[in-house]
DNA sequence: TGATACACACTACCATGGTAGTGTGTCAAT
DNA sequence: ATTGACACACTACCATGGTAGTGTGTATCA
């Protein structure tokens, strides 16, 4: 049994706080929103769980384990399962048991395709047509990623790393592509959050990520996509290499 | 109250028989997962509604109502609103209501570009990797299509040319890429559902059809894409006229 | 007439009970 | 030692009760 161990990690005690680490703002007569129905938090830590693998592949999971662990009920829990089902995060098998998906090579690969279908069209898209508001935020943002890598916080990079790409498709006016990305992104989140201690490894992406905001800056269309493609293929050989050091990991 | 409408359009009676229409294997020792839950079924039925707009955009839903026109429980609803919803079908204001989402100009427009982005990848990458049985199997699916332009079929062709591209994403080994354009083609589904009855316009959609198998079979990777996305912005066409007709479907 | 307090009718939401289906271990018979 | 039957523990699944939150209509007061 791995509750200890979810406990331990700060799966438990969801509280009825604010959603995921927004900031405040110090503006009066906001929308109010804050009474976020829990669920969708539940399916946030669940996420994180594995992507972080808190929660191994292949581990056996249950509505009713979770739900005693998270302090819910089992209602929440099943409705972050199936949307977690849905992402491919999650393999439920019918009166039989739900289980973290194993890290697939095939959907890994494949998840690869489509994010790279789609940000190399958003980067053509975008160049060229960039806003000066836009490209101050994002050379913001490299300026920090810059330090992160000089500090080797990796945790600290891989957040602006995010932010970097999901800027990209703001700008762009494409916020569901960015939810897409999102969603198939989760495969390789997995393989990331292993291979991160690899020297040199931070360095190449923040270079990566300043050639193609230069590309894009000097409204190269082409070029930005061509150096997109390199960028998102660096995780390809991250995997290799994790297949190999951890095929328990791997599956079908 | 709608009740009615939807109980006549053959909402109702869920019944557990099999699931969407596949074709009986003649072998025995098949692995009879045929137990399959009823909540997808109740998704589908639900998503049915809204595409073929049984369920017109912004019409207001709740689970209790649509749990008795169906003859389940709130559970099996609320999950697949859950997933509707996930999906942009469905807006869901939490203790307010459900709602059938409004068609947004926006949310048409970068659902066809996420598609245009993948499925011009798709074909880009299949050109030229086309197996026999592939080639085969999309000339039958043609000459289908063929016939029922000539017999005035929509809604056989309508299944035909999803069929079509569906077919083009297997034959490269991206089932998850379907999905996604399963997914965000649910947009425009609405949009087309309306927009059929234009005279000769199946007639150019075949013919679409047929220049993007040949680009493929020829191993014309660039035309192919091209055609492609020729052949996918048909629709945008087909958007801005029904939102002159029909203001009333559309949303902010 | 206009604004305000309030009761009511809804909603989605979470909690929980009951059930059919599935795997597993135990024990008997071969 | 292998196989088979059977009881049991476990699962996801659906049904249903209770509750907090929200909009709306309706009295009450200025």
């Amino acid at each position: 049994m791995a509750s200890k161990l979810l406990m331990e990690k700060g799966l438990s005690d969801v509280g009825r706080g604010k959603g995921a680490g927004q900031r405040e703002p110090s503006r009066a007569l906001e929308p109010v929103n804050n009474r976020m129905p829990i669920s969708p938090q539940i399916y946030e830590r669940l996420r994180r769980a594995i992507t972080t693998l808190v929660m191994l592949p292949s581990e056996a999971l249950s509505e009713q384990d979770l739900a005693q662990q998270l302090g819910v009920s089992r209602t929440p829990v099943r409705e972050a399962l199936i949307r977690l089902a849905d992402e491919g995060l999650i393999d439920i098998l019918p009166q039989r048991g739900s289980f973290v998906a194993p890290i697939r090579l095939s959907d890994v690969e494949e998840a690869q395709f489509i994010r790279e279908a789609l940000e190399v069209s958003v980067v053509q898209r975008l160049a060229g047509h960039a806003s000066q508001a836009f490209i101050a935020s994002v050379r913001a943002n490299l300026e920090m990623q810059r330090k992160a890598v000089a500090e080797g916080d990796r945790e600290l990079f891989l957040e602006l790393d995010e932010a970097f790409h999901r800027r990209l498709c703001e700008e762009a006016g494409l916020p569901r592509s960015w939810r897409v990305i999102q969603v198939v992104k989760l495969q390789m989140d997995r393989v990331r959050y292993l291979s991160l201690p690899e020297p040199g490894h931070l360095e190449t992406l923040l270079a990566q990520h300043v050639e193609i905001f230069e590309a894009l800056e000097a409204g190269e269309a082409k070029q930005a996509g061509a150096r997109m493609t390199a960028h998102l293929r660096e995780v390809l050989r991250t995997v290799q290499r994790l297949n190999l050091a951890r095929p328990d990991f791997f599956g079908r």
